[in-house]
DNA sequence: TCACACTGTTACCGATCGGTAACAGGTTAC
DNA sequence: GTAACCTGTTACCGATCGGTAACAGTGTGA
């Protein structure tokens, strides 16, 4: 959502510029809806403009949504940088606190300030539903994301001296990728959600005995 | 896709009646490319009919959806019990069964004779993603699904003497559920998938040590 | 033979989809 | 002042969405 430094002025008029509260909204709108279910002239309406002026930031839907993903990549990467930041030098710990903040919120920055709606798992991957197979672009954004996942979850399971670091690598990213999934059927912390940090322990324990 | 005792000739023309072959080819774009990506005027033509003789089958494409959500779901019991059914009396090994045999199959009948293209995971899931939050007809469905998922496991690991056999199924059902959610990124094996036989060895194990 | 059930066909409905043309007003910068 | 930029507005495009009316043809069962 990054808005980018904008002629001075903007500040105080408290408004973004068109662009920004388009994509802003539609981060909510496909989050909770879906991709296909939200048009563009739901987004701009609800965005405070119109059709017109959506065009003429983004060059068609397609754009805004591989935006929309790269948006909520992001967000990701940050949420797992502050989860993991306190305990640097630590992987083991690290893989545990990444798990319980799975716990409590299944995505990141789940309105703070706004509704509070109940979570709906993971953005990119929800969205890999409603991506048709030939559409290679927004197709390899997802694919980059969750390759990236696997890569650290390996990453820390070989730093915790994990005897078969993929596999507790994997083996981490199923139970998450599972969580998230769930969250769409079980609202809140009703589902399987719950046994994830007891499981991952387990899991890691095995590991290095 | 049960084609009901049918008026005898029927079966010599070789030509399913519409309803079925409507329902069949709904089945098989649903799950492909989603639901909202596949009109009516789609399905109807491809099962080489028009939407008039559709409408004359199903009051509505809800009605078909939710056709298409239970038939998914009838065909998953059929695969459950046929994969637990030789390991009788043996949780343990009923449960190792189930958890390898998603490793080949993601999903029940992969088209065995067609095409064979990749899996997309669980149908019931995927739709789940789609469907709107107030449509409590379709939303019930799939809960009720997922519910009973997560009840077999769980007895699973109660029969099998796990310590906390809740915790136990909960953690397997993940892993299953992980799986299914990233078929849909990794084509093939190519993902964490291949992680899951030892992982829920692994999980099993601690919870009857 | 006669009636009925099933199917195919064509044309249509209002609504929405993604996307565009043309014009008007308001700011901002120089 | 004036040119450039950003935005709002209205109207429109062809295509598709879910859904329906009316009519014609076919086979079946009694």
């Amino acid at each position: 959502m990054s808005v980018k430094a904008v002629s001075s002025e903007a500040i105080k008029t408290e408004r973004p510029r068109v662009r920004d509260r388009i994509l802003e909204t539609a981060c909510e709108l496909f989050y909770r809806h879906g991709i296909r279910a939200v048009g563009v002239d739901a987004i701009a309406s609800e965005a405070g403009t119109n059709k017109m002026s959506f065009y003429r930031s983004f060059p068609s839907k397609d754009d805004l949504v591989a935006e929309y993903l790269t948006d909520q990549e992001g967000e990701y990467w940050k949420w797992w940088d502050e989860v993991v930041a306190p305990y640097a030098g630590n992987p083991r710990r690290q893989a545990e606190a990444l798990i319980e903040s799975v716990v409590d919120l299944a995505r990141h920055k789940m309105k703070e300030a706004s509704g509070c709606k109940t979570s709906r798992g993971c953005a990119l991957g929800n969205a890999c539903v409603e991506i048709p197979e030939d559409n290679q672009r927004l197709g390899a954004i997802v694919h980059k994301y969750k390759t990236e996942i696997r890569r650290r979850l390996r990453k820390l399971a070989r730093e915790m001296g994990a005897k078969e670091p993929e596999v507790l690598g994997d083996a981490l990213m199923l139970l998450i990728e599972g969580s998230y999934y769930t969250r769409l059927t079980f609202p809140g912390n009703t589902g399987p959600v719950t046994a994830i940090p007891k499981a991952a322990r387990a899991l890691i324990d095995a590991h290095l005995a």
